[in-house]
DNA sequence: TGAATATATGATAATTATTTCATGTTTAAT
DNA sequence: ATTAAACATGAAATAATTATCATATATTCA
């Protein structure tokens, strides 16, 4: 019950499901997510350290980018994938995507 | 987004996700909800009333006891089922329902 | 080298949640 | 008519969460 309850808590948080929703379509670093969000830089550090420390994201370094990721095991979890169906992003959301992905400059190093 | 937010930050919590696991089972009163979890009555009422204004409980009166019961439209609701596969019960736990629907008097009223 | 970019974090302030205590209401039992 | 049982609620106290601000580090670029 306390894993359930601390995935359950990661995700009761507007910002922080929006994120964990954004992460599940795509790994993203922090800039992207920031330019996807609109959302101040330190507030978004502090919502991923939130979700990393519960678990439901991870990180790996590319030089200087932190880029976080939902692991598989956390997609293949039944309340997430509950929750996937629940909500979709909004194709205003899902554009803004694809164009951070366009754009994106990391994985070309 | 947000009906998603309310429902997972009312489950966010060892307390109400416990009553809200019992309640998925069975319907139950205020006093035996007390009995089975063991917390003190004002506690129990407040949270009710967190999970009574998220929706996801409601209630009816039957004289001078108040029914807590989940709706048939969150009971198939995917998260909730999910979230109902993913923590089930202890055995102990589930001794102390099937007890305390014995000793129910309401419905004989 | 110095400025800029990407990110994290500590501290404080602001907000929200939770528990506890006291008390109120209604109905039922003695 | 009291008393007890079942429940709810307001207020105060405490705890936890979230946002904001300032600053730190590491890397890259000019």
């Amino acid at each position: 019950m306390k894993k359930t309850v601390d995935i359950l808590n990661a995700l009761a948080n507007q910002t922080r499901l929006h994120i964990f929703l954004i992460l599940l379509q795509e790994s993203f670093c922090v800039c992207e997510l920031q330019e996807i969000l609109g959302i101040e830089q330190s507030r978004l550090s502090h919502q991923l350290r939130i979700l990393r420390y519960s678990g439901i994201v991870n990180t790996r370094q590319i030089e200087r980018w932190t880029i976080y990721s939902v692991p598989e095991d956390i997609k293949k979890n039944k309340i997430v994938q509950a929750i996937k169906e629940e909500v979709k992003l909004k194709p205003t959301q899902i554009k803004k995507l694809s164009q951070a992905k366009k754009n994106r400059i990391w994985d070309k190093k």
